[in-house]
Parts: C-alpha cells; sequence; structure tokens
DNA sequence: GATGAATGAGGATTCATTCAT
DNA sequence: GATGAATGAATCCTCATTCAT
C-alpha cells in the first residue's frame, strides 16, 4: 500500500507562508527555528524536512517574493500603453504587489538589510543582489521615462536619476506603511503619488 | 596633580562611532561586541564601562544618530523663508545629514527595522519610536506644503501624503545610495528630487 | 495458493550485512538510519520491522560476526592433531575467518571499542563482554601451547602470556589489513606468523 | 593594571588531558562537551577558548599522544646497539609509552577507529594518515631485523611482514590490556614477547 | 508488510555579560 | 579604569524512532 501522500510543494509553500510572516513579525535575526514550527503549527524537526537551513528559508523567501513581480515589470514595459500610463502602471503594480503580500510586508526590511550589507559569503553576495535588481529597475523606469521625453510628454531630465526617485519614494512610501499601516493608504498615496510625478516631470 | 582622567564622555562618543560603523557593516544583529572592542582598539569587557549592554550601544546610536537632525528641522521650520525654499532646504538638510553620517550611514537599516516591529518589550517600543518621529515629520513638512498651497504657490493636493511622498522618496534615496554608492549622486538626485517636486505641487 | 510470503529470517540476514558494511564503511557513530536503508535498497522505517533500535543491529551483527568463529575453534581443540599443527589451524582460522567477512572487516573496529568500554548500560555490558570471549580464547591457545610443552614440542614458556601474545598478533594484523588491504598479504602474514611462533616456542 | 594572567598553553594541555580521559571512558563519539568541561572542572563554553571545536580536540590528543612517540623510535634506531637489543628497545618503548599514558589509554581505540576508515573530508584524511605512520613503522623495524639478518643473527625471513606481526603483536597485546588490565601484565608480555620473536627470528 | 513524513530529545556551538586581577 | 578569561543561556540542527497510510 503506498505510504501517506504529501504534496511536498504545496507544504512547503504553506511553510515558507508562515516563516515570512515571523520573519516579518520579529525580523530574521529574533526569529527562532522553534517561532516558524509553532507558526506553521508542526514540529521543530519537520522544517528541516523542507528547507536546509534558516538562511535557506530566507533566501527561498526572498525569491518568492521578488520572483512575479519582475515578470508583472516586464508585461507592462512591453505592453503598447504610452508612457504615462505605464509610470501609473508600476506605481499601481508596486503598491498591489507589496499588498498582496499582507502579513509579511515587513519582510522587505529584512530584505533590504541582507541585501545591502556587503557580504563576506559569496554565495548571499549572489543571491541578494539587491544591487542589481535595483539597477535593473532603474533602467526599465528610465526607459520609460525617456520614451515620455522623445514624445514630448516629459521635459528633458535626468532619466536615470529620475527613475531612482521613483522608486525611492515607492520603497519609502512602504516603509511607513509598514511602521504604520493605518497613517499611510496606500492606493490613494499611490495616485498622488503618480499626480505629483507626472506634473513633475511634465514639459 | 591630577591623577589620570579620562574624558569618560568623549570616549564614549568615540566608542559609538565605532559600534555604530560596526552596525552599519554587518547589521546590529550580526555585530559582535568583540568586533566593536576590535574597531574601537580597546578590550572587550571595557565597553561595558561605557555602555550596560548591547542594546543600549544601540539605544544610544539611534539618539546620537537622530539627535540633530530634529534640531536642524526646527531651524528651517522658523526661518521666515517661502515655502518653496524651506521645501528645498528640507531635501538638503535630510540629504546631508546622511553624507555627513558617512562611514556608518548602513545603520539606517537597522533603525528602521528595529523601528518598525512591533516590540515585546515596553522600553524599545518607547524609544525606538519611530512611528511618532516619521508621524511628525510628515506633519512638518505638510505644513510647509499648506503654507504653498495657502500663498498659492502650491495647487490644492493632499498635503500630509504629500508630505509622506517626500519622506519617502528622500528615504528610498538613502536606500539606494547606501546599497550602491556609486550609482547614486545624492546631491544631484536632491537637486532633482526638489525640482520635480516643486513643479509636481505647482499650480 | 500462497500470500506474498516474505522469508523474514533471509531478509534480516540480508539487512543485518547491509548494516555491517555501513558500520565497517562510516563507524556505527557516523552510521544513519537513512544509509543502512540506503545499502539495503529499502525505506527506513522498514528496518524497524526487522530490529528494535539501532543499538539492537549492532548487538546482532556482532553475533552474526563471532558466531560461527566460536565453533570453528572448538572443533580445532577437539581434533586429534598435534599442537603445532592445531597452533596452525588456530591462525589460518582467524585470518579466514576475517577475509570472509570481506567488506565489512572494518566493523571490528567498533565491536572492540564498543567491547572495551565501561559501559554505562548493564545490558550492553553483558552483550559486549569481549573481556569474557578474549579470556576464553586464551585459555584455548594456552592449552594448545601447554600440550606443546608436555609433549616437548614447546619450550617451558608462560603458556597463558604466549597465548595472548598470538591473539594479539593476530588482531594486530588484522588491524593493519584493514587500514591498508594492498600493504599486507594476510595469507602469507598467517604463515609467518605460524612460522615465528613455533619456531620462538619451540625448544 | 594587568588582568588575571593564565598559561593558556599549561591549561590548555590540562583541558586536552582531561578530554583524552573522557574520550578514553566513553568513546569520541559519546563523549559529549559537557563531560569534558565537568572532567576538567570548568564551563562548558571555556572549552571553544582554547578549542575550535571537539574534532580539533580529538586532532590535538592524537598528536600529544602520537608526538614523543615517533622521537623516541627514531631514538632507538639511530643508536650503535645490535638488532637484537633495537628489538628489545621497540617493545619496551612501546608498551612504556601505553604505560604511560595511563588513564588515556582507551583512546588508542579512537584514534585506530578514526585512523582506518576512508575519510571524506580531505583534513582528517591528513591528519590521522595512520596508514602512513604504520607504513613508516614497519619500514623501522623491517630494518633493524635486515640487520639482523645481515649480519647473521636473525635468518632470511620476510623482514616487513615480520616487523608487521610485531606491531600486530603489541597492538594487539595493548588492545587485551585496555579490555581487561588486570589480566595481562604488560611488562612481563613485553619480555615474554621479545623473547619469542627473538627466538622465533635467530638462524 | 512497507514506507517516509513528522517529531523532539539531545548536543555542539555562539556570544553577551561578568568579574578577578 | 581596563582587561580578557570564564561562563551558561540560548539556539540551530541532527537523527533515531514513531506511526498514519
Amino acid at each position: 500500500m503506498s505510504p501517506r501522500t504529501v504534496d511536498k510543494s504545496a507544504k512547503k509553500r504553506a511553510l515558507l507562508r508562515a516563516s515570512m510572516k515571523v520573519f516579518a513579525r520579529k525580523g530574521f535575526a529574533k526569529a527562532k527555528m522553534i517561532d516558524i514550527a509553532n507558526e506553521a503549527g508542526i514540529g521543530k524537526g519537520t522544517i528541516y524536512e523542507y528547507f536546509r537551513s534558516k538562511d535557506q528559508i530566507f533566501i527561498d523567501a526572498f525569491h518568492f517574493f521578488i520572483g512575479d513581480l519582475e515578470a508583472e515589470y516586464d508585461k507592462i514595459l512591453s505592453s503598447p500603453k504610452g508612457p504615462i500610463e505605464k509610470f501609473e502602471e508600476i506605481i499601481d503594480t508596486t503598491i498591489d504587489g507589496f499588498l498582496a503580500a499582507g502579513d509579511f510586508g515587513g519582510i522587505l526590511m529584512d530584505f533590504w538589510a541582507e541585501g545591502i550589507r556587503n557580504h563576506q559569503q559569496i554565495e548571499m553576495e549572489h543571491i541578494f543582489n539587491l544591487k542589481e535588481v535595483y539597477q535593473k529597475y532603474r533602467e526599465i523606469i528610465a526607459e520609460v521615462i525617456e520614451d515620455g521625453i522623445r514624445i514630448g510628454k516629459f521635459r528633458e531630465i535626468d532619466a536615470k536619476l529620475s527613475a531612482a526617485i521613483l522608486i525611492g519614494c515607492l520603497d519609502g512610501l512602504l516603509l511607513q506603511s509598514i511602521m504604520d499601516p493605518k497613517m499611510i493608504d496606500l492606493r490613494k498615496a499611490a495616485r498622488v503619488c503618480a499626480n505629483i510625478f507626472i506634473s513633475g516631470l511634465a514639459r
């Protein structure tokens, strides 16, 4: 007879979500394996059936979190819409992606923190290459801005720097939202943000 | 003849700077007391002559870092300049404050991370009340924006939300600068940022 | 039609052999249950259908290994041959027994190690009573030597001690053979060993 | 004022002795760090001030144990004495070295066990190269035997194999002595052993 | 019978903190 | 005042064993 069958992949994802919730709540460093086990309603040892180590959970969480986002941005870029619409969509996508994360938005802090440090371990260096991720985002958005400049919608402005500013704006809003969710209505903020930037960049 | 006197206060500040450098480099959690001692060129035990605990160093570092900034903002606000000039000064002050921090800018990540979590310990809750700090910043900047609206320089816009967006923008730029200092010319970014916002808010 | 019958005893022996191979290769302490399962090509849980515990496997392996050897020695002793022939046969039997073990000769190390320690557990104390086993061997061989002395083939010598020396000699050769199989030709060593001892004991 | 001074080297040696005692008693695998700490009368954490890891203690113990022995053998060989005297001295030195080890003779079992396994880790492979150690011993003793053959004291015999047999003999005696110290009078055994071998090898 | 997912007791190791000098 | 040796609480991870299927 076949032994108990478990959808390992589904359970792994569930475990990942539990881990991310704990990381978001306590921070990676202060999160204990037992906390994750409790959150997931399983035994401590079981975690190791799905992840090699605490670090590995974190790495997997990073990919889980970042994963779809990249695909979404690509989709926006390759759409036939104009730069202003793309601009708005980028903002909405970022905000929506974060809101969808719900409970574990706070994990962003740890991703930033890990992504920013100069890692001694080559492995981590490679995995948390946020530097490159941001570099790419800036390029993507700069292209949209350059398009806008080319077709005369935006005035002549440093596109790369403007992109950095928009990204910064969104990250900074998320930061404030994590800190004080009731204070910041992200959806409204997204609209105002788009408004300010589009006016600010307009010829 | 006076006995060997050590300026405790000066040494404490030196120690604090050493600690912040280490925190910035490795993150609070991964920073070891021995790292701080080595950075400061003293013995591990000596740290405890100046600080009760590792946590206390962190708390003191927070105040050391935030300290003057608040005063600076107050000065800007109470100056007789117009809202646009104030706006520009707020941006410059934030960027300059960060640039002045130099080596230990990376500690911002830890302040954010600590400030954001829901602390179990009441003590920490009180000390790292970033929520309140940001709340206050938003109010200060919103006031400037409202002034601008009142005198017709800025169009009717949600001042509080705009303030949040500006703060987010600055934080987000610092984030990118910590991550990739060579990529982001903060001074130039400050100018572009001011430019975009002032145009974006302009009637 | 008989239901799927598994020869439990045969499978148990096969499992035992797999276990011994693993013990020989990695040592008892470093051998994992999963290693044994893999070596035997079965599931981890199945081992427990045949053995109560890892310790029990080890105990059973010990008996499996030692088992026949005792019978062989008894046969030699009760044969009508002379002491010199018996002497040679004891050496050959020991070496052959070891060579027959083949892949799992290395398990001897663990038997010695376990047999030698002062066990906290009474159970182990009783089971791994190597002390007694060796005591008995010494007596058996001493008897052969005394026979040799009695009939004038061997000179007057401490028979018990000489027996210990011969046993030591054989164990020590096995040790070297386990360590460096290509270096020690055990069969040749057996002959030289017999030669040296018989000459050395000869009147 | 100078802080508490500790002779780190002396304490390390004392700790090593305590560790070896525990290893001898329980075996490396079953020895716990806390056992070592208790035996040494210190705290668990203190061990790590002197040794990187449990493995490192074991490696250091190996060198501590083997260390002088090699020098002793070299001294014997380079002496101007005849092969028979050298032969006797080799036996005595081995036995005396072991007797001097006293309480921690049982650690030999672990050295053998570790030295014999095929190590996955290159590091261990290199450190516990018992294979080479034994190879060298066999060569040293074989030389003595060849000397004896050359000057006509010993008969034509496979010197290398005879050396292996002598070494085996000594190891095997130690084994029995570890197992049952009261049963084996090692000093007497040494004399009988020398006697048998010298007669056995004699022309 | 057979299996492997789940478990938690156990153990090596880390590191903030203490304190004798 | 300064120090670093000593400490043990805390934590990650291993793995023998259990048991539902």
